[in-house]
Formats: structure tokens, sequence, C-alpha cells
RNA sequence: GGUCCCAUCGUCUAGAGGCCUAGGACACCGCCCUCUCACGGCGGCGACACGGGUUCGAAUCCCGUUGGGACUACCA
């Protein structure tokens, strides 16, 4: 039904993977996948000052993370290698020449004094119309003109982009410079590392790039990118422009707006399902559904879906995702992943570590909730409220002591077996479950809320438990 | 300043001319469930920015206003 598409992700490793830019990678992996094509992982590294390998590593480790798989790649290899724009200059050297010699664009020999000297006074003019001059434009420079950069010779008349979200959008060329696609070369005569808008495009027509689905803010890139295939020859991709994602005040979120990488969600005890299904619903959406698998995702994700206003990061709404699959992930899965944050407090493996974060994960929306909430089970050093136990404990030593008499005749220390015991006790002396369960649980937890009397008593294990209750009644 | 985009509850959104007395979710507030907390269930609060058109009929189409945002590099 569908054809095949093939859609690439194409980060800039300088910096931790950003969550909008994770969001970005879900949009392109979810249209590959869901049309039986391929996705393909291209670092966008012509920037050297600010690149690094490190950071290359750790973006794929997150999207990995996340659950997401690529078909082509600096890691994985692929039909259109290398996948390193800084390992691709002798590709482009090809088409900025063959671009050259059709005049589709030229050398600009002008200095750098020149052209800011030209902008302050565009700008102090108060100029509508501001930019390059198109200076050499016509003097159709050689290799010899010294230092120089190639310029794109922008057309007359419109470009139109005919974007999967926005509709049809058009530009006046007239509005756009003959803007620089690769910067003057370290030697005379020679030019250097090609820019952004001209890689992106040499590189998208080499990968057989079908579809580009990217953040709003490279709208406005796109009719250049336009004017580069048509120079090219090429038969530009299709084009969707995603709403952003916003921080509190409306802007563009930043760092001002709090956790912004992937990996910060992923140490602040965020479920990688969590973030990923709600990434997606930000901006998205598919009727009322709000909980979405990758699974499910793959079938019922259409751009039709996408949303064209930018679109707030709540935490809270995050929060409750993650919460909802504290529950519905396999308690295994639960118990591994709170195991990491277990053992970054120092605490040794629980002798009943499901059983705890079974009760555990029903009451807390993050991992880091649920480790904080496990304290009292890890020995007993843990928070204690003084107030309650004050309030509470005086006028139940008498019930605490006979409950815990019940208690020490326990032998199976089982659930069922301590709901039994205890029960049966109330039942035959008239007590409310009420009465005992909170002076119990104040006994054992230090504090008036927990989990169920009986899973506490499990979890926390004969011993500890008779002796912190023998310690309450003093 | 210029170019471009956007506009439904506080937030994320449903809505593609009559199904809208505008639906769902988060948050908030009640009630229920209950050994506490949480989960869950039920209910409440709460929005079509404004003004003109078009039409028998507009949240939905058109124009304008206002408001917000992105971009404006030999960064990506």
């Amino acid at each position: 039904m569908t054809t095949p598409l093939r859609l690439r992700f194409a980060p800039s490793p300088t910096g931790n993977l950003h969550i909008g830019g994770a969001r970005t990678a879900i949009f392109n992996w979810l249209l590959a996948r869901k049309s039986g094509g391929q996705f393909i992982i291209r670092v966008e590294d012509t920037d050297l000052e600010r690149s690094k390998r490190a950071f290359e590593d750790a973006m794929l480790a997150e999207l990995r993370w996340l659950g997401l798989d690529w078909d082509e790649g600096p890691d994985v290899g692929g039909p259109h290698p290398p996948y390193r724009q800084s390992e691709r200059m002798t590709s482009y050297e090809a088409v900025l020449s063959q671009l050259l010699e059709s005049g589709g664009a030229y050398r600009c020999n002008c200095t750098e004094e020149r052209v800011d000297g030209l902008r302050a006074e565009q700008e102090a003019s108060k100029a509508s119309r501001r930019g390059y001059d198109g200076h050499c434009r016509a003097l159709n420079l050689d290799s010899t003109c010294g230092k120089h950069v190639i310029r794109l010779k922008v057309p007359e008349g419109e470009t139109i982009v005919d974007d999967l979200v926005k509709g049809s959008v058009s530009f006046a060329n007239a509005d756009i410079e003959d803007f620089v696609i690769a910067r003057s070369g370290a030697e005379a005569g020679a030019f250097g590392m090609p820019m952004y808008n001209f890689v992106v495009v040499a590189d998208d027509v080499a990968m057989r790039i079908t579809h580009v689905l990217r953040g709003d803010e490279h709208l406005i890139n796109t009719p250049k990118q336009l004017l580069i295939y048509a120079a090219m020859g090429a038969t530009p991709p299709r084009f969707g422009h995603m709403p952003l994602i916003l921080g509190k005040d409306g802007r563009k979120l930043s760092k001002r707006d709090g956790a912004t990488a992937t990996r910060e969600y992923r140490e602040l005890g965020f479920h990688p399902e969590a973030l990923l299904g709600y990434l997606v619903r930000l901006g998205w959406s598919c009727g009322d559904q709000e909980i979405f698998t990758l699974d499910e995702l793959k079938v019922v994700f259409t751009t039709q879906g996408l949303g064209t206003g930018g679109a707030k990061w709540d935490l809270e709404k995050l929060a409750w995702v993650n919460g909802h699959w504290m529950r519905a992930l396999p308690l295994a899965t639960v118990a591994m992943r709170a195991r990491a944050f277990f053992a970054a407090r120092g605490w040794a493996e629980h002798p009943r570590e499901e059983a705890l974060v079974a009760c555990l994960r029903e009451r807390t929306r993050t991992l880091v909730e649920l480790a904080d909430a496990a304290r009292m089970f890890f020995g007993d050093e843990y928070p204690r409220d003084e107030a309650v136990i004050s309030a509470t404990l005086p006028g139940a030593r008498d019930v605490l002591s006979r409950v815990g008499e019940v208690l020490e005749g326990v032998a199976d220390w089982s659930e069922p077996a301590l709901e039994a015991a205890v029960h049966g006790w109330c039942e035959a002396n008239g007590v409310k479950l009420g009465k005992v369960a909170q002076p119990v649980r104040v006994a054992l937890c230090g504090q008036k809320t927990g989990p169920g009397l009986y899973q506490t008593l499990h979890v926390l294990g004969r011993d500890a438990s008779l002796s912190r209750l023998r310690a309450a009644i003093g």
C-alpha cells in the first residue's frame, strides 16, 4: 500500500541528545518503519570545532535506549558511506565544482570585513532587504582569486515549499541573499568545509532520502535548500515541518526550562517507553488515545496527525505517563531498572526485590521516587517522622505488643499467612483493622503512609519487622 | 526592521460546515473504593483571541486586527 521511504536523523554531535532531537528522530523513524522503508543516521559534524566523537557515541546510545534502530549509520555502515559529514569532503568537492561549472554558484572573494560592513550599514539605514549585495556575482572569479567562499546564485522568481504539515508556503527569491555554501579554505585558491544548507542537500541527494521531517525552525531554511536542489538538477524530498517544543514561557525549550537532554530524564527515573510516548503525543495525536507503544505507533502513525502549533513541555503529564508504565511494564523489567537506582545509592541487592518493587511501583511515578520510598527496606537508616511517631505510638503500646506476640508466632512470613494471622486476631478480639494497621505501619515505617501492611511486613522480613516493633513498644 | 509560521479549557489535544449544550487527557476540587498512601471508579471546575465577511448554518472557509513564536552567520 505504501512505498518504502527513506528517512534520516542527522544530529550534530555537539552535546547531549536533546528531547527535541529525540522527537525528530522518533517521527522520522516512525514514517520509515510504517512504510517498510529505511531509517538512516547521518552525523553532521561539519563544525569541526564543536563536534566530538564522545557526543556521537552518547547520542546513538540514547537513541537505542528509546528503542530506535537504524539500517544505515556511522556505526553500522550502509550503501552510501561514509555517514559522517566530516568524511565526505571529496563528494562535496565534486558537487561544488559541478555547481561552479554550471553557473549555479560562484566564487566570492569579498573580505569578511566588507560583508560585515555591508550588514552594519543595512542595519543602520534600516533597510528592509538585507544580505550580500552580489558584488562578485558577475565577476566570474576562478581559483586564482585568492581567499574566497562559494555562494549560490539565487535566481529570480519564487520558491514554493509543499510542506507535509504546513501545506504550501511560498518565498520570494528576492528575499534570499546569495548565501555562502562553502567556507573559504585555509590556503588561497581552495574552498573549505561546506556549510550546513549545502551538505544537507548534497547528502540527502547522495543517500536517496525521500522524506524529511524536522523542526519548524528549519522551514525558513527550506527554500534555500530547494534552490540548491534546483541548481544541482536533483529532485528534492518531501518536507514536513513539525511544531517546536516550547518552555513554560512559550519560547523554544531551553536550558532555563530544566532538563532538556534525554539522558537527564533517564537519570531522573523515567522509562524510555514513557518519554517516547509523551514526546510523540506532544504535537501529534490519534483520536483520544494517550498511551502508545512503539509497535502500536508503527502502524497508526501518520503525518496527518501532526499538529501545526508549538507545544509546551509539561513535566506533570510526562510523570503521569511514566506512572502508567511503572505499573504496566513487566515487573521484572521495572525491578531490573530500579536495581540500578538502588545500586547508585550503595544498597546491596534486596532478598525480596520483586515484592518490594511490586508494592512500591503502585504508588510512585518515577524510579527515583521508587528508590526514595524503598529506603526503609534497606537497613535502619531511613527518614522517620517524629511528630507522627510520638502522636501514634504512645497510645498504641498495648495493641502493638499484643499484635507483636501474634506476629512472633507466625512461622511462614508470607503475605497470605501474615494477613491470616492479623485478621484472625482482629476478629477474635473485635478490633477494627484500622486500629491495628496504622500503629503497626508507623512502628515499621516511621510514617503514616506506605504500602499495604502485609506487603510491608513481608518485604521487610521477619527479623527487621519484629525488631522495629519491639523498638516501638520500647 | 525583514521573511515565514502559529492561534480550542492553566497544559497536551479531538474537531477536516450541521453529529458541538465543543469531546478526551494532565493538573486541581469533591465523592466512592479502602489498613494509610497510591491505583481505580464516578462527578465538578474549565476553552473556540477579536472584528468583519461567505453560507440557510462556522470552532471549522476567506480577509483584517491583535497576540505569540521561529529565522535573520564563512553555526547546525
